[in-house]
DNA sequence: CACATGATCGCCT
DNA sequence: GGCGATCATGTGG
């Protein structure tokens, strides 16, 4: 288990609201657009001592590897931190930007193919303020995820899960990635997805 | 409302 | 030594 940061207690859920299916490996191997589409609507959850924290996913970014040059992987790069990157689909990756915000990714295709989804926002449950987790960093401060999970395996684990909602699918509108100026012609493409009827997605 | 800035540190050149 | 897959706060129009 890892004692680090406690989760924001407005984001508690009820376990028995978490009975939704949830993503098998196979989920994650899928083609990096097609997870990052389908975790719009899923559920993100952490289990902090015995109890369990999260939201409703709003917004992510597909990043494509060693061909993105916005994506750590660009042009193979391989080091400690972009490590969980290069593991097989549904591992998590989490780095540090800026000195002080966390970013949490979940790893997609397979061992040695380094390409995941950056988890942009999400909705916690009734009760929390709808823009707590309206940006990656402030995502991962709510549920107190950091760089010391990063290399978690989502499929094994049992404290970080994503979950797979059975309610309406979303309206799922795209548009270019954010805060990727210096990335050449891959900042036009359109891989960022987000839920066109949500307050919580990021501006 | 639209910028502009500071915080703060690991990674890359 | 520069800058980033960010955010909160401050200024001015």
């Amino acid at each position: 288990m890892i004692a680090n940061k406690r989760p924001d207690s407005r984001l508690a859920l009820d376990p028995a609201g978490l009975r939704l299916a949830e993503p098998s490996r196979a989920f994650f191997r899928r083609a990096t657009v097609a997870v990052a589409r389908g975790l719009v609507g899923a559920w993100i959850a952490r289990r902090w001592r015995g109890r369990w924290y999260g939201g409703r996913i709003v917004e992510t970014e597909a990043y494509l590897g060693a061909g993105d040059r916005a994506a750590h992987s660009w042009a193979g790069r391989r080091t400690t931190r972009v490590e969980p990157m290069y593991a097989d689909g549904g591992h998590l990756y989490v780095f540090l930007v800026y000195g002080m915000h966390h970013c949490a990714n979940v790893v997609t295709r397979r061992e040695g193919e380094p390409e995941a989804v950056l988890l942009r926002a999400a909705e916690g449950p009734a009760g929390a303020p709808v823009r707590l987790m309206a940006g990656p960093g402030k995502l991962c401060s709510a549920l107190g995820i950091t760089t010391a999970h990063s290399g978690l395996d989502l499929a094994a684990e049992k404290s970080i899960r994503i979950f797979r909602s059975r309610s309406r699918r979303p309206r799922i509108l795209s548009s270019s990635r954010i805060g990727i100026d210096y990335a050449g012609d891959a900042k036009n493409w359109p891989l960022r997805f987000f839920d066109g009827d949500s307050e919580a997605v990021s501006r």
